[in-house]
DNA sequence: CATGAATGAGTCTTCATTCAT
DNA sequence: AATGAATGAAGACTCATTCAT
C-alpha cells in the first residue's frame, strides 16, 4: 500500500490447480471480510481460511487491495444481476414492487462486503470507480424508469428524473443498510411494501385507467 | 503483564493553558480526520497538528478512541442543534422543507466525521451507540410528525410512521452522502426542493383547505 | 477499540530454519535477562541478541511474558534436574550433604534467572505459580527426609517436618542467593560442609550406631 | 536515571511547610510502595498520595531512585532499631529467641519495602549498598554471637562463625519472606520456637549446667 | 507454484522529568 | 514553594509484504 514493489507482479494462473487455488481465495476473502470485517480482513486470515500458506496469497495477487477489488469486483455484478427486473414485468407498480423486493435481496448478499468497504473508498481510488459504477447503475435505471412514465404521463413530470432517482434509490439503499446492519427487526415484505407506496406516490404514479393512486 | 494504569488518568483542564490544549486537540482531531480519514486519525498527527508534542495527547486523553468518542459526540450534538425546526413553524409542508434544508446543511458540516467514523463502528460499541442515537433522533421526529399528520387527516393514513420515517429520512440522508461525499455537483436548494415534494407526496400530504398541496 | 487479534497465533515451527531461530530467540532470551536484567529485557535486545529482526520475536512468542515464561519453565527444570540425589546414596549425611552441594551447582546456572524473575512474580500468576513450584518441590522433598528420619528414630521427633524443611530450606536458597549474586567471596565447598552440618545438627541427626554424628 | 539533569538541585527544606511537605512524600512514598508494589510506585500516584501536587515531587527529591532511596534507609533504620535485643537478656537460648522474634516483627512492617526494592538493587548501586548494609548488620551480630557462645564452651567450636552467621540468617529471613509474601499461612509463634530451636541445636549450644540442649 | 519464516516501519501508550506560571 | 501542563524517548506489539528454500 505504497511501497515501492519488488515482487514479481501476479500473473494469471495457468494451470488448473493455480486457477483453483486463486478462486478458493476470493471465496475465502469474501468470507473473511463478511465474518470478521475489514478489520479482521488479514492475508493471514485469507490464506488460513482458504487452506493455503500465507505466502501463496501474494502468487496471485499483487496487494491485500488488490484482492480487495476483485471481491467487490464480483460482489457487485453479483448484486447488479439479481437486481434485474425482467422486461415481461409490465406494470409500472409491478416493476417497482419487484426492483424493491430484488434490491433488498441482493444487499442482502452482496452489501454486507459493498458497505464494509466503503472506508476504503476514502482511499482507494479503484474502490471509489466500483462503488460509483454500482450506483450508478440503480441511478440511472431508477431515471430511466422515471423519464418513461413521465413520457406516459403516469408521473409526475415536473420531477427531475435523475434528482428523483438518487433521492429514491437512497431511500431504498439506507433502508437495506438499516435491515442489513443495524438490524432493527423489520419486517422485510412489508417494507418492500412500503417503499414502493412511498415510491409510486412521491412520482405521482397513476395507475393508467383508475382513479386510486396506489393499489390498496 | 497485567500491571494495573498508573498514568494519570485525565482530568479536565485547571488551567486556562489547559483549557486551550484540550481544545486544540479536539479542534485538531476532528480536522485529522476530516482530511485524512479514519487511517490518518493518529495521536501523532492530531498533536502534530495542534502543534503540542505527541505525550501531551495523553494529558487531555484517555486513548484514541477517546478523543474519537468526543468528537464524534461534539459532532452529532452540533449536527442536531442545527437540525431543529423552529416550533413556530406551523405549516407542515414548510415544516418538511425546512428540516429537509437544515439536515442537508448541517450534515455537510457533522456528516463528514460521522461517515468517516462509521467504519469504526463496526468495531466499537460506544461509537455504534452514538450513531445510532443520532439515527433515532431523526428517525422519532419523523415518525412523530407524520403521526400527527395523519391524525389530523393530512398524511395517507395507511403508512406506518416508523417505517415511513425510516424509509424517507434514510432518502435524505442519502442524498447527504452523495452531495456531501461523492460530489456529484448537485444544486443543494433543488434537492431541497425535490426531496421535500417527494416526501409530501409520499406521505400524502394535502393541504387542509385545497385540492393539492403540492405545487404542480 | 478492542480490535480482535488476528496476528497469527505462534505456532511451533515446523521447519529447521524456524526451529533454529525459535531456540537462539529462547538462549538469547536467558543470555539478556542474565546480563541485564528484567530492566533490559526487551524484545529488541532479545532480538538484537539473537541476530533476527524484530518483527521475529512475535513469530514465535505470543508476547514477552510468553518468552519470559519459557525461560522460567526451563530454567526451573534444569534446577531440579540437577539437584536430584541419586537414589543410590543411601547415608542420611552424605545424602544431606549431596543434596546441598547440588543445589548450590544448580543454582549457579539456573537461579540467576530465577532472582531476576522474582520481581515479575508480584505481578503475575503464572510466574508466581512456577516460582511456587519449584519452592514447593523443595520443600516437599526435605520434609520427607526428614520425616522418615525420624521415622527411623535419627532425628528429633518434636520436629513439624514441614517448617523445618521451610527454615532449613530456606537457608540453603539464602546461601545460594549470597553466594551468586551478592558476590560475598565464599569457598563454596566449605560452605557445602557449613551447610550440611548445621542442617545434620539442627534436626538431631544421629548416626545409628554411633555416638555423635557429626564430625568434629 | 541516567539523563543529564538541569533542574535546581533539591535542598533541604528550609520552613516548616517544607519539611511538612517533604516527610509526607517520604511516608506516601512508603504507602505507595507497599500497596501498589514497585510497579505502582509513580511521582504521581506518591504525590496524590500525599496530596499535594505533581510538580512538587522534584522540589523535594532529585529523582524517583532519590526518594526510593531515602524510604529504604528509613526502612532499613527502623528494622535494626526494632531488632536489637535487650542486653539485659543474658540466656544464650533466650537471646536466640527473642532476636528470631523481633526479626521476624521487624520484617512484617519493614521488610515489605525492602524485598520489593531488592529488584532494583541490581541496578543501582547506593541501594544495593544499604542492603548490604542491613544484611552484614545480621550477619555480624550473628557471627559475633556465637563467637562469645564458642568462646564460653558453649557452642560447637568447629563452626565458622561467619559462615554460619550467613547461613542461620539466611534461613531466618528467607522464612520471613516466606511468611509475610508468600503468604503461606503459617503459625508464626510455632515459626519462632521451631527457629530457634533449630539455630540451637544447629549450633550446637548447650545449657551450661543441663545435659538437654534444647530446653522443652 | 507452494511454503512459512523474516522483515521493519508504524501504532498506541507510558512515564520520569522539566518548565512556565 | 507550589502547581499542573508539557515533553519525548522508549516500550510492546502489529501486519502487509518479501524472501529463502
Amino acid at each position: 500500500m505504497g511501497r515501492a514493489r519488488t515482487n514479481p507482479a501476479p500473473t494469471a494462473p495457468t494451470t488448473a490447480r493455480g486457477r483453483r487455488t486463486h478462486d478458493a481465495l476470493i471465496v475465502a476473502g469474501r468470507q473473511v471480510i463478511e465474518e470478521h470485517g475489514w478489520a479482521g480482513f488479514t492475508p493471514e486470515a485469507v490464506t488460513q481460511t482458504a487452506g493455503v500458506s500465507y505466502g501463496t496469497f501474494y502468487t496471485y495477487f499483487e496487494s491485500k487491495d488488490d484482492l480487495l477489488r476483485r471481491i467487490v469486483q464480483a460482489a457487485a455484478d453479483e448484486m447488479i444481476t439479481e437486481s434485474l427486473v425482467p422486461d415481461t414485468l409490465d406494470d409500472p407498480y409491478a416493476r417497482i414492487v419487484e426492483a424493491n423486493r430484488r434490491y433488498l435481496a441482493a444487499t442482502g448478499k452482496a452489501a454486507k462486503v459493498l458497505r464494509m468497504v466503503e472506508h476504503g473508498a476514502y482511499l482507494d481510488d479503484n474502490l471509489r470507480g466500483l462503488l460509483l459504477e454500482i450506483r450508478e447503475f440503480y441511478v440511472g435505471r431508477g431515471a430511466d424508469g422515471i423519464r418513461r412514465l413521465q413520457e406516459a404521463g403516469l408521473a409526475d413530470p415536473d420531477l427531475d428524473p435523475r434528482l428523483t432517482a438518487i433521492a429514491l434509490g437512497g431511500m431504498v439503499e439506507q433502508v437495506a443498510v438499516v435491515i442489513n446492519e443495524l438490524r432493527e427487526p423489520l419486517d422485510t415484505e412489508k417494507m418492500v411494501d412500503h417503499l414502493s407506496r412511498l415510491w409510486a406516490s412521491a412520482i405521482g404514479l397513476r395507475a393508467p385507467g383508475a382513479g386510486r393512486r396506489i393499489p390498496a
